[in-house]
DNA sequence: AAATCCGCCAACCGCAAGACT
DNA sequence: TAGTCTTGCGGTTGGCGGATT
Protein backbone atom coordinates (compact mmCIF):
# COMPACT_ATOMS: atom_id res chain seq x y z
CA UNK A 1 0.00 0.00 0.00
CA UNK A 2 1.14 3.50 -0.97
CA UNK A 3 1.69 5.76 2.18
CA UNK A 4 2.83 9.29 1.46
CA UNK A 5 3.75 11.88 3.79
CA UNK A 6 1.42 14.81 3.78
CA UNK A 7 4.37 16.91 2.48
CA UNK A 8 5.06 14.95 -0.25
CA UNK A 9 1.02 15.51 -1.19
CA UNK A 10 2.19 19.14 -1.56
CA UNK A 11 4.94 17.94 -4.00
CA UNK A 12 2.33 16.84 -6.07
CA UNK A 13 -0.26 19.53 -5.75
CA UNK A 14 -2.82 20.93 -7.95
CA UNK A 15 -3.37 24.79 -8.83
CA UNK A 16 -6.14 26.34 -10.17
CA UNK A 17 -9.70 26.39 -9.82
CA UNK A 18 -11.84 24.48 -8.03
CA UNK A 19 -14.10 21.17 -8.94
CA UNK A 20 -17.14 20.68 -7.56
CA UNK A 21 -16.03 17.33 -6.85
CA UNK A 22 -13.38 19.04 -4.80
CA UNK A 23 -15.35 21.64 -3.24
CA UNK A 24 -17.76 18.76 -1.93
CA UNK A 25 -15.08 17.13 -0.25
CA UNK A 26 -13.72 19.88 1.38
CA UNK A 27 -16.95 21.17 2.80
CA UNK A 28 -18.16 17.52 3.90
CA UNK A 29 -14.48 17.12 5.28
CA UNK A 30 -15.03 20.31 7.50
CA UNK A 31 -18.28 20.12 8.36
CA UNK A 32 -17.22 16.45 10.15
CA UNK A 33 -13.91 17.37 11.20
CA UNK A 34 -14.07 21.22 11.98
CA UNK A 35 -11.78 24.29 10.21
CA UNK A 36 -7.58 24.39 11.27
CA UNK A 37 -4.89 21.99 10.55
CA UNK A 38 -5.34 22.95 7.37
CA UNK A 39 -2.40 20.62 6.04
CA UNK A 40 -4.35 18.19 7.48
CA UNK A 41 -7.33 18.53 6.02
CA UNK A 42 -6.04 18.72 2.62
CA UNK A 43 -3.99 15.30 3.37
CA UNK A 44 -6.32 13.48 5.19
CA UNK A 45 -9.43 14.67 2.80
CA UNK A 46 -7.34 13.45 -0.45
CA UNK A 47 -6.92 16.54 -1.92
CA UNK A 48 -4.70 17.62 -4.17
CA UNK A 49 -4.26 21.05 -2.52
CA UNK A 50 -2.01 22.87 -0.31
CA UNK A 51 -3.40 23.77 3.27
CA UNK A 52 -3.40 27.53 2.49
CA UNK A 53 -5.21 26.85 -0.96
CA UNK A 54 -8.23 24.08 1.82
CA UNK A 55 -8.09 27.43 3.29
CA UNK A 56 -8.94 29.97 1.60
CA UNK A 57 -11.63 28.11 -0.33
CA UNK A 58 -13.08 27.73 2.82
CA UNK A 59 -12.89 30.62 4.13
CA UNK A 60 -13.73 32.23 1.13
CA UNK A 61 -16.27 30.08 -0.54
CA UNK A 62 -17.37 27.40 1.23
CA UNK A 63 -18.33 28.81 4.14
CA UNK A 64 -21.64 29.00 5.24
CA UNK A 65 -21.53 32.42 6.56
CA UNK A 66 -20.59 33.91 3.40
CA UNK A 67 -22.54 36.13 1.77
CA UNK A 68 -22.37 37.13 -2.37
CA UNK A 69 -24.43 39.16 -4.47
CA UNK A 70 -23.68 43.03 -4.73
CA UNK A 71 -22.36 45.08 -2.14
CA UNK A 72 -25.52 46.74 -0.32
CA UNK A 73 -25.18 50.60 -0.02
CA UNK A 74 -24.48 50.26 3.38
CA UNK A 75 -21.72 48.09 3.03
CA UNK A 76 -20.26 50.63 0.71
CA UNK A 77 -20.13 53.42 3.25
CA UNK A 78 -19.07 51.29 5.97
CA UNK A 79 -15.97 50.23 3.44
CA UNK A 80 -15.13 53.76 2.47
CA UNK A 81 -15.84 54.91 6.54
CA UNK A 82 -13.29 51.95 7.57
CA UNK A 83 -11.01 52.06 4.90
CA UNK A 84 -10.59 56.17 5.80
CA UNK A 85 -9.84 54.98 9.04
CA UNK A 86 -7.25 51.74 8.32
CA UNK A 87 -6.59 51.87 5.10
CA UNK A 88 -5.74 48.39 3.40
CA UNK A 89 -6.63 46.79 6.49
CA UNK A 90 -8.72 44.23 4.81
CA UNK A 91 -9.39 41.74 7.16
CA UNK A 92 -10.43 44.19 9.87
CA UNK A 93 -12.51 45.79 7.65
CA UNK A 94 -14.23 42.36 6.68
CA UNK A 95 -14.97 41.55 10.18
CA UNK A 96 -17.52 44.75 10.52
CA UNK A 97 -19.55 43.49 7.27
CA UNK A 98 -20.42 39.93 8.63
CA UNK A 99 -19.99 37.58 5.61
CA UNK A 100 -17.66 39.76 3.64
CA UNK A 101 -14.34 38.06 3.05
CA UNK A 102 -11.30 39.98 2.77
CA UNK A 103 -10.49 39.61 -0.53
CA UNK A 104 -14.38 40.42 -1.73
CA UNK A 105 -13.56 44.01 0.05
CA UNK A 106 -10.01 43.75 -1.11
CA UNK A 107 -11.18 43.41 -4.79
CA UNK A 108 -14.24 45.77 -4.35
CA UNK A 109 -11.72 48.19 -3.42
CA UNK A 110 -9.38 47.76 -6.13
CA UNK A 111 -12.00 47.46 -9.25
CA UNK A 112 -14.38 50.59 -8.08
CA UNK A 113 -12.21 52.93 -5.79
CA UNK A 114 -9.29 52.61 -7.63
CA UNK A 115 -10.68 53.04 -10.77
CA UNK A 116 -12.48 56.17 -9.61
CA UNK A 117 -9.54 57.23 -8.53
CA UNK A 118 -7.35 56.50 -11.41
CA UNK A 119 -10.44 58.95 -13.74
CA UNK A 120 -9.64 61.39 -11.65
CA UNK A 121 -6.03 61.02 -12.21
CA UNK A 122 -5.32 61.17 -8.90
CA UNK A 123 -3.84 59.22 -6.11
CA UNK A 124 -5.42 57.08 -3.91
CA UNK A 125 -3.90 57.63 -1.41
CA UNK A 126 -3.61 61.24 -2.14
CA UNK A 127 -5.26 64.37 0.09
CA UNK A 128 -7.44 64.90 -2.92
CA UNK A 129 -8.44 61.67 -3.34
CA UNK A 130 -9.43 61.40 0.73
CA UNK A 131 -11.16 65.05 0.51
CA UNK A 132 -12.94 63.16 -2.65
CA UNK A 133 -14.63 60.49 -0.66
CA UNK A 134 -14.89 62.57 2.30
CA UNK A 135 -16.98 65.05 1.12
CA UNK A 136 -18.24 63.96 -2.12
CA UNK A 137 -18.84 59.89 -1.91
CA UNK A 138 -19.25 58.94 1.80
CA UNK A 139 -22.20 62.46 2.58
CA UNK A 140 -24.07 60.77 -1.18
CA UNK A 141 -23.95 57.22 -0.04
CA UNK A 142 -25.72 58.64 3.26
CA UNK A 143 -28.14 60.59 1.22
CA UNK A 144 -28.71 57.82 -0.92
CA UNK A 145 -29.09 55.17 1.45
CA UNK A 146 -31.43 57.66 3.87
CA UNK A 147 -33.56 58.60 0.09
CA UNK A 148 -33.89 55.26 -0.38
CA UNK A 149 -35.39 54.32 3.05
CA UNK A 150 -37.72 57.37 3.24
CA UNK A 151 -39.01 56.06 0.12
CA UNK A 152 -39.37 52.15 0.00
CA UNK A 153 -38.40 50.87 3.29
CA UNK A 154 -40.91 51.21 6.27
CA UNK A 155 -39.88 53.86 8.93
CA UNK A 156 -39.34 51.27 11.41
CA UNK A 157 -38.21 47.81 10.21
CA UNK A 158 -39.36 44.41 11.38
CA UNK A 159 -37.35 43.11 14.27
CA UNK A 160 -35.07 39.73 14.37
CA UNK A 161 -36.12 36.88 15.95
CA UNK A 162 -34.26 38.38 19.33
CA UNK A 163 -37.21 40.75 19.22
CA UNK A 164 -35.24 43.37 19.37
CA UNK A 165 -35.94 46.67 17.36
CA UNK A 166 -33.15 46.92 14.69
CA UNK A 167 -32.75 50.58 14.20
CA UNK A 168 -33.26 52.67 16.70
CA UNK A 169 -30.20 54.06 16.69
CA UNK A 170 -29.68 54.14 13.34
CA UNK A 171 -30.20 58.13 12.99
CA UNK A 172 -27.64 58.72 15.27
CA UNK A 173 -25.58 56.28 14.21
CA UNK A 174 -25.56 57.92 10.45
CA UNK A 175 -25.15 61.67 11.96
CA UNK A 176 -22.35 60.36 14.40
CA UNK A 177 -20.81 59.03 11.15
CA UNK A 178 -21.32 62.30 9.13
CA UNK A 179 -20.10 64.27 11.98
CA UNK A 180 -16.82 62.14 11.58
CA UNK A 181 -15.95 62.93 8.32
CA UNK A 182 -17.47 66.39 7.88
CA UNK A 183 -15.19 67.49 10.84
CA UNK A 184 -12.72 70.07 9.26
CA UNK A 185 -10.51 68.46 11.99
CA UNK A 186 -10.81 64.63 10.41
CA UNK A 187 -8.00 63.24 9.72
CA UNK A 188 -8.47 59.51 8.59
CA UNK A 189 -6.14 57.66 10.26
CA UNK A 190 -3.70 56.04 8.02
CA UNK A 191 -1.84 52.71 8.52
CA UNK A 192 0.01 49.82 7.11
CA UNK A 193 -1.16 49.89 3.06
CA UNK A 194 -1.78 53.52 2.99
CA UNK A 195 1.35 55.86 2.26
CA UNK A 196 1.21 59.00 3.96
CA UNK A 197 4.09 60.03 2.67
CA UNK A 198 3.99 63.88 1.81
CA UNK A 199 5.72 63.39 -1.44
CA UNK A 200 2.86 60.83 -2.72
CA UNK A 201 0.76 64.26 -1.67
CA UNK A 202 2.54 66.33 -3.14
CA UNK A 203 1.55 65.70 -6.59
CA UNK A 204 -1.57 66.81 -6.25
CA UNK A 205 -3.11 70.00 -5.01
CA UNK A 206 -5.29 69.18 -2.19
CA UNK A 207 -7.77 71.83 -2.23
CA UNK A 208 -7.25 73.17 -5.71
CA UNK A 209 -6.95 69.97 -7.58
CA UNK A 210 -9.82 68.42 -5.68
CA UNK A 211 -11.83 71.78 -6.92
CA UNK A 212 -10.82 70.81 -10.50
CA UNK A 213 -12.32 68.03 -10.67
CA UNK A 214 -14.87 68.13 -7.99
CA UNK A 215 -16.98 71.20 -6.40
CA UNK A 216 -16.77 70.95 -2.10
CA UNK A 217 -20.06 70.37 -0.98
CA UNK A 218 -21.81 73.37 -0.75
CA UNK A 219 -21.16 73.85 -4.61
CA UNK A 220 -22.48 72.34 -7.80
CA UNK A 221 -21.24 68.49 -8.29
CA UNK A 222 -19.13 67.04 -10.93
CA UNK A 223 -16.91 63.93 -11.16
CA UNK A 224 -17.52 60.18 -11.36
CA UNK A 225 -20.85 60.61 -9.69
CA UNK A 226 -22.30 62.49 -12.56
CA UNK A 227 -24.47 60.78 -14.38
CA UNK A 228 -23.47 58.90 -17.65
CA UNK A 229 -20.02 59.02 -16.50
CA UNK A 230 -20.27 56.39 -13.34
CA UNK A 231 -20.62 52.60 -13.83
CA UNK A 232 -19.85 49.81 -11.46
CA UNK A 233 -19.17 52.30 -8.65
CA UNK A 234 -22.84 53.10 -6.77
CA UNK A 235 -22.25 57.37 -6.09
CA UNK A 236 -24.54 58.80 -8.27
CA UNK A 237 -24.58 62.92 -8.66
CA UNK A 238 -26.81 64.95 -6.20
CA UNK A 239 -29.74 65.06 -9.19
CA UNK A 240 -29.41 60.99 -9.29
CA UNK A 241 -30.25 60.53 -5.55
CA UNK A 242 -33.33 61.72 -6.57
CA UNK A 243 -33.68 59.12 -9.71
CA UNK A 244 -35.40 56.32 -7.65
CA UNK A 245 -34.02 53.79 -10.45
CA UNK A 246 -30.56 54.19 -8.92
CA UNK A 247 -31.57 54.08 -5.41
CA UNK A 248 -30.33 50.54 -5.15
CA UNK A 249 -27.34 48.08 -6.67
CA UNK A 250 -28.06 47.16 -10.34
CA UNK A 251 -30.18 43.98 -9.75
CA UNK A 252 -31.03 44.45 -6.39
CA UNK A 253 -34.45 44.98 -4.91
CA UNK A 254 -35.59 46.21 -1.52
CA UNK A 255 -36.39 42.68 -0.41
CA UNK A 256 -32.72 41.84 -1.24
CA UNK A 257 -31.35 44.85 0.39
CA UNK A 258 -33.10 44.18 3.50
CA UNK A 259 -32.67 40.64 3.78
CA UNK A 260 -32.11 39.09 7.28
CA UNK A 261 -28.43 38.89 6.89
CA UNK A 262 -27.89 42.82 5.60
CA UNK A 263 -30.53 43.65 9.13
CA UNK A 264 -28.35 41.62 11.32
CA UNK A 265 -25.16 42.65 10.24
CA UNK A 266 -26.94 46.34 10.45
CA UNK A 267 -27.85 46.24 13.54
CA UNK A 268 -23.91 45.19 14.41
CA UNK A 269 -22.79 48.10 12.47
CA UNK A 270 -25.11 50.53 13.55
CA UNK A 271 -25.03 49.49 17.56
CA UNK A 272 -22.80 51.52 20.09
CA UNK A 273 -19.21 50.74 20.29
CA UNK A 274 -19.11 49.34 17.48
CA UNK A 275 -16.23 50.46 15.95
C1' DA B 1 -18.80 37.18 -36.95
C1' DA B 2 -14.29 37.72 -35.29
C1' DA B 3 -10.91 40.18 -32.74
C1' DT B 4 -9.76 43.01 -29.10
C1' DC B 5 -10.41 45.32 -24.85
C1' DC B 6 -11.65 45.61 -20.18
C1' DG B 7 -13.69 44.64 -15.64
C1' DC B 8 -14.29 41.40 -12.26
C1' DC B 9 -13.00 37.95 -9.15
C1' DA B 10 -10.98 33.52 -7.68
C1' DA B 11 -6.79 31.95 -6.46
C1' DC B 12 -1.89 32.23 -5.93
C1' DC B 13 2.36 34.11 -3.75
C1' DG B 14 5.49 35.89 -0.28
C1' DC B 15 5.93 37.41 4.13
C1' DA B 16 5.19 37.82 9.09
C1' DA B 17 3.51 36.44 13.43
C1' DG B 18 2.13 33.05 16.52
C1' DA B 19 2.02 28.23 18.03
C1' DC B 20 4.25 24.18 18.76
C1' DT B 21 8.11 20.97 19.66
C1' DT C 1 15.92 29.13 22.94
C1' DA C 2 15.94 27.79 18.30
C1' DG C 3 13.86 25.58 14.61
C1' DT C 4 9.73 24.19 12.32
C1' DC C 5 5.00 24.35 11.29
C1' DT C 6 0.61 26.68 10.79
C1' DT C 7 -2.20 30.42 10.08
C1' DG C 8 -3.40 34.92 8.54
C1' DC C 9 -2.71 38.95 5.80
C1' DG C 10 -2.05 41.97 1.86
C1' DG C 11 -0.44 42.27 -2.88
C1' DT C 12 -0.66 40.41 -7.34
C1' DT C 13 -1.94 37.62 -11.25
C1' DG C 14 -4.46 35.07 -14.66
C1' DG C 15 -8.68 33.47 -16.64
C1' DC C 16 -13.36 34.18 -17.80
C1' DG C 17 -17.09 36.63 -19.75
C1' DG C 18 -19.29 40.67 -21.38
C1' DA C 19 -18.72 44.94 -24.05
C1' DT C 20 -16.86 47.23 -27.78
C1' DT C 21 -14.75 47.80 -32.26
Amino acid sequence: MEVRSENEMVTDVKKGPWTEEEDAVLRSYVETHGEGRWNSVAYFAGLRRTGKSCRLRWLNYLRPQVRRGNISLEEQLIILELHSRWGNRWSKIAKHLPGRTDNEIKNYWRTRVQKQAKQLKCDVNSQQFRDTMRYEWMPRLAERIRAAESRGRPACLPVTSSKEPIFDNRGARMAELESGWKDPSFVPELSSGISSDSSSEAQVSPVSGLTECYNLPNGSTTGPGSGAGYSGWDIPAQDDIMSSELLLDGGDSWDSLWNEENIWFLRQQLSDDHF
